[in-house]
This record gives structure tokens, C-alpha cells and sequence, in this order.
DNA sequence: CATGAATGAGAGTTCATTCAT
DNA sequence: GATGAATGAACTCTCATTCAT
């Protein structure tokens, strides 16, 4: 493969994701696809076969740049309280965007039976948060930042009610203060009063 | 409307409804509603003009049929934890059926934005549901048998824990153990330990 | 099925048959037979799925048809020589025709290896040619008429004949004089002169 | 054309001869051959611009090699009986093989009517191997061996009965003991009993 | 010469929707 | 009311053929 073949699938990658933000997973077609990123439609063809296989394309893609939030942007003398009040104002602004999000996409892609679900990229991410997020309850407890005596439990818990959130901002709407409702919840639940 | 009429359109909106369940919400087609009720193609059309419009009919008779859940099979004088109880473990059922539920079939249903989010019907569900769970809460605190300081907010972390639940058992797959150990959390939190 | 849409079938392989007989089997397309029967896209897929499910009915129209052709036409009177060359001029007169003639699609059909061999149309219609043929020239040497003593395999043999004439036509061309040779052979091993 | 040009046609050439004994003619498309073949698209059309013209070439190359037959493997002092079923088993192996033949493709090349008919390979083989035959019958009439007053209507015939058996091969399907059959019935013609 | 990316025509197929009966 | 035949739009996918490099 050379390297303008990678430039293209690379191009094509990037194009359909904006595709994906914009109607989902379920609706989008290679002919959506082949029209956004103004190629022929045998030349699609070329480099996937499927809007399933692109959409994954999408999602490694996705994936190895959202690695980094944690990494990125915090200061290095940060307290437990902030990184997490940080992580949850991420998710806040990521699930308060209406679109610009692959939310619903890889919601909807993954709602057909046949993916595995035991592999996929969600639950991946989902896991790593918990272990992530499970440390810092336990650093902020030792810190006395905390207070919590299920560091899992409530690192789960966390990360349930933001799949909660994220569904609900999908299905039923969500605003700015109910999302800060349920961070100042999870705060509270930690020992620590929001202003 | 005649009887009969009404009859008919009940009788699509059963038989609607399973193909549903079956398929979820996208990739059902008229073509498939007809089929399964046994009518002509343009008899369908007669009742009903879309999907959507089906699906909504379908919705609005299951939160008829749903509206008892905490009214039956609850004894006189169950404890306000046995009913909440109770409650989550009617949910961990109905979120552990891989078939008969419509949950993935509403899930792509409100995907759509044209949907109205405001008013419709699982948000109306949601909203109730937080309600009585607060009022439940409320109860067992004044009975001495929850230990909680934030009624509508504990109440709210457990509908979003739920809806995280739900959306991970069809997007990453869930166990009766990862449910369990979400519900002993949610107790505990209330002061209760579960054997 | 109704009977307008029995008689809509049938107009559907007749007017099919015509395209076979023009363009064989392998390139005929949906397409082709839609446009030819001057009905819509979907309409075709109605009654029919595919190309080949349409040829086999054309086939089986075919053979409905053409069990008659010793039947027919033949005086009762008439010897076994004389019904054999009939048969034999029959046969010479399909040959030759240029179009106005399946032949060359049923070759192309019986060609994909995916259809059963055993079973098939062309099969039978050669089995069955060949007992009747047989039968023929048994009454004819027990009549005095034919010179023989291998009915069987000389029934075959001219079945033979006339499968290599009929491919020959179609592949290497074939004049009327060519088949005639062909068939004074023919008699002439049966002992019959021809002038 | 260089030499090197012409190494890399006749590799074309060869490699696409397995493709036609594969799936005969009709279903070949350039791609299958240029995927065979490893090499470029383009490259293809460098050298032929069709699947014709390429199975001309094929044909040809064929021909060049078929035509000793009769010259090889037939010790000098053989008598015609037994140069006569030496072919005629060859011909039995050649139509009973089903991949490793070209007749299927053959068949299908020249069932297309833009061909000429007249100057083909396969009728120029039909015609030399019918005067073969003759010769070889009059040599055997003269040796004693064989009874014939029509050497060249026999020879017709043998190879009318043989293109009869190829197609059937291809449609209708042929086994070792049916071709074995007619290999009987022809030398019994010729007054041999075989054993 | 050789490559292989790119194009676009065209075949297959499925359905929402209409409409004469 | 009810039927189901008919239409046509939309999508998927495959190749022959060209052309810049």
C-alpha cells in the first residue's frame, strides 16, 4: 500500500466520520460516503467494502486520539478532585454536543446483534475509565481528598451514570444543569461539596 | 371508527410490536409489518402511514401496560427497601431478555432528531419513574430504614445507573452479576447491605 | 394466484423466450426481460427471481409443448422409415434455424455446473426420444422394413448424432446438405436407400 | 516485440487458459485473468484488449499442441482397429475429465454469433480429424479388419456421435460406461467385437 | 513498458407508496 | 374497506477501460 493510498483511505476515514456525526451509523450509505468525499462510486470500493468496515475504520481512529484524555491538559500538580472534576466537564461538553458527537453512530452500530460485544471498542473504553477512574478515588482517599470505602464500586458507578447521560442527551434530551446535577452527585457521594 | 376498525388496528400494533422487538426500530420496513400481520400491502396504509406512526402506538400501549409496575405483586406491607428492591430486580430482568424487549427498538426510535424530545414517551417513564423512586426513598429514610440526605438526587443516580445498564447490555453486554453488583451498590449507598 | 396474474406470467415467458432465443442464456439479464416486457423494475420480481427461474419455466413451457412431435402430423398409415425421416427432417429443420430456437440457451444453461445434471429437461427429452426411436425401429425390422440387430444402440447413436449436429450448427455452422448426409447415413445403416 | 514481450504474452496466454478451463468462457472477465496472472490492470491491456482476443490466442496456442493425436504413443506397426480405439479412448479421458478441459469454454466462445463460423479451430480440427478417420477406416477395409463401404459417412458419423458425447458430458452429464457404449457400438459397425 | 488508482456505466434487488378493482 | 399488482427511486456492487506517474 502506498503512501498515497494510505493518504486517501485516510481522507476517506475523516470524511465519513463527519458523515457518521451527522446521521448516525443505521442510515449512512456508501453512496453518502462516495458523495462527501466527492470520489467515484466504484472508487470507494477501492479501499473498504462496507460502512460497517469503515465505521470501525472510524472508531480506531476515535480511539487512539481520545487515549489522551487524561494525558493532556492537566496540570502536573493537579488534586484528585480536579482531575475528576476535569474528566467529567470532558464528558459533560462531549455529551452536551449535539453534533460533532459519533455518539449516536456507535450506538447504533453497535445495537446489531452481530458484533461481538464482548471485544468492541466501547467496552474497551468503558473498562480503562473504570480502572482509570478507580485509581484516582483511591489516590484522592489516601490524598483525604475523599471519602468512599468502594473505590470499583463507585469508579462503575461513575461511568454507568455517564452512559446514562449519554443515552438520555440522545434519546430524551439533556441540559447543561442536569449534567452538573449529576457531577455534583457523584462529588458529593466522594465527600466533596461544589460550590 | 368502527369497532372493527379498532380491532384491526390493535391487532397490527400487537403484531407491530413484535417484529420490533425482533429487529429494533431501523431496519423494520413496512414491507415487514405487512407481512407479519397476514394483510395487504395497501391495507396497511389504511391504518397507518409509517413506521414511526406504528412504533408510537406501540409505545403508547406499552406504557399503558407498564404504568403498574410498582402497583402489582407488591404486598400491603413490604418494607421500603423490599419494594425498591423490588423494582431494580423486575429491571435487571427485563434488561437481561436479549428478545422480547423493545428496549434496542426504542433506543433507535428516539436516535432519529426529528423526534420531539421534550414529550415523549421514555422521558415521561424516566421522570415518573425518579418521582415515586424519591418518594420510596423519602419513606425509608422517615422509617429509619435508608440512611440518604439528597432524596430527588439519589433517585435520579439510580434511573441514570439504569439507563447506563440498559444501553451497555446492548451495546458491550451485560451479566446477572454486573447488574447484581450495580444494585448492591445502589443499596449500600442507601445503607442497606445485601446478604 | 390469480388467474390475471397466472396469464401475466405466462406473458412474461413468452416474451422471455424471445429473448433467450436471441441472446442464449449466460447474457440475458433482468434487466433484458423487463425491458422486452414492458413492465417496471420490480415489477419482474414479483413473479420472478432471477434469470434462471424464469428459463426453467421457459423450458418447462417448452417441453409441455414439444412432447407432440411424433404425435402430430403423421399419417396412421404410415411406415417406420417414413415416420423416422420425418422425425429425422424435424429435427434437421430445428438445426438449421438460425434463431427462433433455444438451443443455444439451453447449452448455455446446462453449462453452470450448479444445475443438477441428472434430472434435467434435455435429459429426459433425450431418454425418452431415444425409447421411443428404439421402439421404432423394432417395429420396423419386424415389419422387414429396417435391417438391425442392435435397436438400442442404434437409437442411441442417432441421438448422438443429432446432439453433435445440433452443437455443430451452433459453433461451426451447418449447412442443409451437411444434415442430410447425416441422415441418408443414418438410413442407409437401417438398410433404407435414400433416392 | 521483444523477446521479453513475448515470453510475458505467452504467460498471459498460458495462465488464462486455467481461468477458461475454470469457468469456461462467458463469466471470465479481464480482472479474473489479470488477478491470475499478478499483474497490473493496465498491463493487461498492454498486450490484448479482450477476453476474445485472448482466448484466440488461447485456442491457437491449443491447436498447435493437439495436433499430434494420432502421431504420438502409437507404436509404428499398430493396426488401424487399434490406432482407431487409441483415439477414440483419448477422446473418452479428454470428455470425461471435468476441470482441465477447455471444451466448456470452447462451447461457450463460439456460441457468441459475431463469430465466423467457417474458419474456426474447432472446425478445422472436426475436418482433419474426420479425413484422419477415413484414411484410417479405408487403411483397415483393405487390411480385412473392418467391414465398410462408406468411409468417409462412417467417419462423418464417428465424429458427429463424439461432439454429441462432449455436450452431453457438459449438460447432461456422461459416465465411463455410456461413452464406453458408443465406443462398442461405432468398431462393431466396423465389424469389430470388442471384447 | 508497467502500474494501479479512478471513473462510470450497468446489473441486481428491495421497498414505500399508489391505485384500479 | 381491502387487496395486491405495479411503479420507480434508491442502494449495493462489479468491471471494462483509461490515464497520470
Amino acid at each position: 500500500m502506498s503512501d498515497k493510498s494510505e493518504q486517501k483511505k485516510k481522507y476517506i476515514i475523516e470524511t465519513a466520520r463527519e458523515v457518521f456525526m451527522e446521521k448516525g451509523f443505521k442510515t449512512v450509505t456508501m453512496k453518502d460516503i462516495v458523495e462527501r468525499c466527492n470520489i467515484s462510486r466504484g472508487g470507494l470500493y477501492l479501499y473498504y467494502e462496507s460502512t460497517a468496515q469503515i465505521f470501525l475504520e472510524v472508531l480506531k481512529l476515535e480511539s487512539q486520539e481520545a487515549d489522551d484524555v487524561f494525558s493532556g491538559n492537566i496540570s502536573e500538580d493537579a488534586t484528585a478532585a480536579e482531575i475528576l472534576l476535569f474528566f467529567l466537564n470532558e464528558q459533560k461538553k462531549e455529551l452536551l454536543r449535539k453534533s460533532n458527537t459519533l455518539t449516536k453512530a456507535i450506538y447504533e452500530f453497535y445495537f446489531s446483534e452481530e458484533r461481538p460485544k464482548k471485544t468492541n471498542v466501547i467496552k474497551r473504553q468503558f473498562d480503562e475509565g473504570v480502572k482509570i477512574v478507580e485509581n484516582l478515588i483511591r489516590v484522592g482517599v489516601e490524598n483525604g481528598e475523599f471519602v468512599c470505602d468502594d473505590y470499583k464500586g463507585t469508579a462503575r458507578n461513575i461511568f454507568y451514570v455517564l452512559e446514562g447521560l449519554k443515552i438520555t442527551a440522545q434519546t430524551m434530551g439533556v441540559t447543561a444543569a442536569m449534567v452538573d446535577a449529576e457531577i455534583a452527585y457523584i462529588m458529593q457521594n466522594l465527600g466533596i461539596e461544589l460550590a
